[in-house]
DNA sequence: TTAATATATGTAGCTAACTACGTATACTTG
DNA sequence: CAAGTATACGTAGTTAGCTACATATATTAA
């Protein structure tokens, strides 16, 4: 058995989350050195209301795919922001609807040019032989065909 | 622009993290169904201890890469379990030297058959066209060279 | 039309890493 | 050898997701 590789793959999920947290790091410097006041993690919830304006909890949620307790957490961190605001849905009383205010439309408009350097930088960062991105859509699929617990089962 | 390369380069850190969290849960899970009571997060620290049997606080740390703090809640978790002990360093009174106990020792033997179907399922897993493995080792290689904040600087 | 079930939202508390800071011991230098 | 610096360890508090549970409203079925 190889030990680097044994050591190696079995800390796979540590190796992961520490570039997740390198990444957003970093990620909060360049919006801070932009002159932004953004966090990487708001990212999804501001991109898709971008294109779909008008939001549930739950359809934001399941969107941006997270569950909706974290979805509220960023929510509320966003409209203490004033970055978004919600209102009751008239046709189901136990919906909130959620919205980009003013401020958040043209913040979202300010970021363009800092996101375009970023999918640039990104781009550049993991163009290498093994593409992340790519290799992170094939395990989410290998996954989804057969989870890592059932191919550990025999 | 490419919406759908925006959204997800843009979205790479939250990527790497659910999947460190799944991976992780299943890693869990899977030892338990083999009858052992073990986290994936002890793994680095119990695996270093198994070639580099006495090692400091520090020593460890820097061995598995993470942060001192990180790796003393991490001892506290394994001393709590009784797979690891420490002794004081009699030469630097500052040290604390860590090492396994016989139950921790008996439980890595235990682990050698569980570690290598997991290495054989997270190999067969993640050997997909683009390496997810290859692929962290070269972003990180990447980001030694020159960091995601640099490259965003024009 | 009430009872059972389903859905939407919210709250509380967990996890696994981190940074910042404090204290104790060791080393170095004037 | 005393003062300043460096190293080792520890604690406190943060982060960004999560699960489990609670409550309110809506829908369905007897």
């Amino acid at each position: 058995m190889n030990v680097i590789n044994e050591s190696g793959i079995l800390g796979i999920s540590t190796r992961l989350q520490r570039l997740s947290e390198q990444l957003r790091k970093d990620g909060f410097q360049i919006y801070k050195t932009n002159g932004i006041d953004f966090e990487p993690k708001w990212f999804p919830v501001i991109y898709t209301l971008h294109f779909k304006p008008v939001l549930s909890v739950v359809e934001l949620a399941t969107e941006i795919g997270y569950t909706h307790p974290s979805t509220i957490s960023l929510l509320k961190e966003l409209e203490k922001e004033k970055l978004i605001r919600s209102k009751k849905d008239k046709q189901d009383e136990r919906k909130r609807l959620i919205l980009l205010t003013e401020k958040g439309k043209k913040l979202l408009q300010q970021m363009q040019p800092v996101w375009q350097t970023m999918v640039v930088a990104l781009t550049e960062l993991t163009n290498t032989s093994n593409n992340i991105m790519k290799a992170i859509e094939e395990v989410e699929a290998q996954l989804n065909h057969k989870s890592f617990m059932d191919r550990a089962k025999k």
